[in-house]
DNA sequence: GCAATGACGCTCT
DNA sequence: CAGAGCGCCATTG
């Protein structure tokens, strides 16, 4: 398989996104450099082992749910890893984005944000 | 090496 | 606001 580079930038950028926190394909591809290129970052985490210590799961798509793939059932276990985190969907089985999206670079020591483990299932 | 596929995103209708 | 289409390019057959 060999580590094209890309799969390395990828899993990097994964890497650092911060527990309950979440980000779109697009957004890991743009912070490893290959903005619009959210495919490949799709097909990288794809390609990961199960027993991976990449937070995948902390990955979604763009509309705030979770891509449907070859398996379903990895679905609903991705959507158990969340919660498991603090974050939780509405029933439009959306994630909140909004409260759990992640911003990089924004650990300025004035992120009020806790880590959303915090605010558990907050309310609107 | 060519053709098909895909854990997505943006634009247009 | 929702649905359909096109583009992006690495991986696989």
């Amino acid at each position: 398989m060999k580590n094209t580079g890309i799969y390395t930038r990828i899993y990097r950028v994964v890497k650092r996104i911060p527990k309950g926190r979440v980000a779109t394909y697009g957004q890991v591809a743009s912070l490893a450099g290959m903005a619009g290129h959210a495919r490949q970052v799709g097909y990288a985490l794809y390609a990961l082992p199960e027993g991976t210590e990449i937070p995948w799961h902390r990955v979604i798509n763009a509309k705030g749910m979770i891509s449907s793939r070859s398996e379903p059932v990895s679905e609903e276990k991705q959507r158990l890893l969340l919660e498991a985190e603090g974050i939780c969907f509405n029933e439009e089985k959306r994630l909140r984005f909004n409260r759990y999206r992640w911003h990089p670079g924004a650990k300025k020591a004035g992120l009020k944000n806790p880590t959303a483990i915090e605010l558990v299932c907050f309310p609107d």
